[in-house]
DNA sequence: TCCGTTAATGCTACAATGTTGCAACAGAAG
DNA sequence: CTTCTGTTGCAACATTGTAGCATTAACGGA
């Protein structure tokens, strides 16, 4: 698949070397979290069990699909992956680039697609009732994406 | 028996009768629905179906799962309800309140219960990408509700 | 009031997504 | 190389949501 070497994109400019990520949690370095490190590294976007799924297929990392479930629970934990709920029913993971890093998501209704918008953040830390704590806010907006409003416009026409 | 047809009011003050919410989308009045929007209307959260069924089986309203899929996905197509995202895997609905009183929610991680921030607007219309058509936002914060917070102290205490 | 039409319902079966328990394996340290 | 234990793989299950289809009942008209 691709290489990830995207210049413009603030994703890839702090690619860390998986191994390291991963050891530097306590935890054991193996085939499958190393791969699928890689994967949301390489990964432009927020990706589904499913597409980690195959891209670790793809790259003949065999695994099992629990282990994938347990692996990503196991990268969110330690900070090195965020869950996002994309607005469909699977969640969608991608690497966490630290907390100043947190920016809202996209959801395209036509392609089910989900980018980054970077440069959105994901709150404006709003006001809450007395005795809230927050810990974190999910900003997701929905509509078409580039791609498929075009393909609206021919459609209508 | 005819409510006002365009309420612009707050929460609590324009609660409509069920009955011509749904004859007025052209929909028959029936049980399942008349039931479940009076539920809503007597929620202050957003439900999920669970939560629903059970109040339904409580005044005595025989459904099944499925009419119950059904009548709250009709709800949300007519725009008499809406669904919400609240973080875990099932939808939650709320009776839609017109497109003014969008507002963000709270998901709580202890308790799972989502509150309505009715005082925090849902976006404030950030800038997308080239070409992007922006239908909704969706802005869930997460976090412990002011009950479990308490909770939270006392355990460490 | 009764009748016919057809929107809604209820059932069964199925699909998609995620979880639990446990035996077997393999990463890392000695 | 061996040991210890964190990880994996498997099978079975749980939750949430859909599809197809026969039956029921809402509602307008006779």
């Amino acid at each position: 698949m691709s290489a990830p070497s995207h210049p413009h994109s603030s994703h890839s400019a702090d690619v860390q070397d998986p191994r390291s990520l991963i050891a530097a949690c306590g935890g054991r370095v193996t085939r499958t979290r190393v791969a699928v490190v890689e994967t949301l590294q390489a990964g432009r976007q927020p990706l589904s069990h499913d597409e980690i799924g195959a891209a670790l297929a793809a790259a003949g990392v065999a695994h099992d699909r629990v282990t994938l479930y347990r692996t990503l629970d196991w990268l969110v934990e330690q900070g090195i992956a965020r869950r996002i709920a994309s607005g469909e029913r699977a969640w969608r993971f991608e690497i966490a680039h630290g907390e100043a890093h947190r920016h809202a998501h996209f959801h395209c209704e036509r392609c089910g697609q989900v980018v980054c918008l970077d440069d959105v953040p994901a709150s404006a830390t709003p006001s809450l009732p007395a005795g809230f704590e927050l810990d974190r806010a999910e900003l997701v907006l929905h509509g078409a994406c580039a791609e498929c409003g075009r393909q609206r416009v021919q459609d209508s026409a």
